[in-house]
DNA sequence: CTGCGTAAC
DNA sequence: GTTACGCAG
């Protein structure tokens, strides 16, 4: 076989791929567009859901999010993050489209533009990519706040990818995340979206039998440092952001677990 | 993977 | 406004 005709037979089954995406993978997507307005919630995604302090939780699909208006941001995103969602699909990154979901009016993408800092995804476009329903869902503004590039390419990206290593390992995790929005901050833009000073991530696996949680509070700044150094207790995440994160727990389940800030149930290697 | 900016239509 | 492509950490 010459060169010439292996990519002509790589380029025929691609274009296969796509007629097969187009025409059978998109009945699901219309069938989750008619879900999404209504109370259906499967599985866990629901359950682990934090207190908002803003009184204004958003559904999505993909995600949940609990929006500030003041600081034109969510104060948290959620969303479970399982095996089978994990795929090496390599959708085209669409663009930036304003939450229209958010009451109040969720931020428009030109804040950010030109503003030095990156749209930093709260919810990873790489965490959603199982369909592209989902994956396009992660590009709207309620999902983003101002990241600098540095960190979020950097070690914030490696922290996302560990979470997807655990929820291979583990078999699925509930991640919490977002900025820290208190103290005095930097705003960019007309609407003055807040540019966070520190940003969290709360994990609790509830799957591998014993439940365990982990948290991770990162300053605004990239870093060679490992990521182990990050790992705080949920209690001083909560602290510092007035969220309730785990409330469904039992009461004592839920004290003992956040209060540590060990991380020997979770593997770094 | 995480993103940006520029050019052309 | 949308699409395509190259580039960087």
């Amino acid at each position: 076989m010459t060169k010439k005709s292996v990519y002509s037979l790589i380029a025929i089954l691609i274009v296969l791929g796509i007629y097969g995406y187009e025409h059978f993978l998109k009945v699901e997507e219309k069938v989750e567009i008619v879900a999404e307005g209504e109370e259906v919630k499967q599985n866990t995604n629901e359950y682990f859901l934090p207190t908002s302090t803003t009184g204004q939780i958003v559904h999505h699909e993909g995600y949940s999010l609990s929006y500030s208006e003041p600081h034109e941001q969510a104060e948290w995103v959620a969303y479970e993050l399982k095996k089978f969602h994990l795929s090496n699909t390599n959708f085209k990154r669409p663009y930036f489209e304003v939450d229209k979901a958010v009451k109040t009016g969720a931020a428009d993408w030109r804040n950010y533009k030109n503003s030095g800092y990156d749209r930093g995804h709260l919810c990873p476009a790489g965490d959603r990519s199982y369909s592209k329903f989902v994956y396009e869902e992660t590009f709207l503004t309620s999902n983003i706040s101002p990241q600098d590039h540095a960190f979020n390419s950097g070690i914030w990206n490696t922290l996302e990818q560990k979470i997807r290593y655990w929820a291979s390992k583990y078999d699925g995790v509930f991640v919490v995340t977002g900025g820290v929005l208190k103290g005095n901050m930097k705003t960019i833009g007309s609407e003055r979206v807040a540019v966070p000073n520190q940003f969290y991530k709360v994990l609790i696996d509830n799957n591998s039998g014993k439940t365990k949680m982990i948290a991770f509070l990162m300053p605004h700044e990239n870093s060679n440092k490992p990521l182990y150094e990050f790992v705080v207790s949920v209690d001083s995440i909560e602290k510092l952001t007035g969220i309730d994160f785990f409330p469904q727990l039992d009461d004592t389940l839920e004290n003992t677990l956040e209060a540590s800030s060990s991380y020997k149930d979770w593997s770094f290697n």
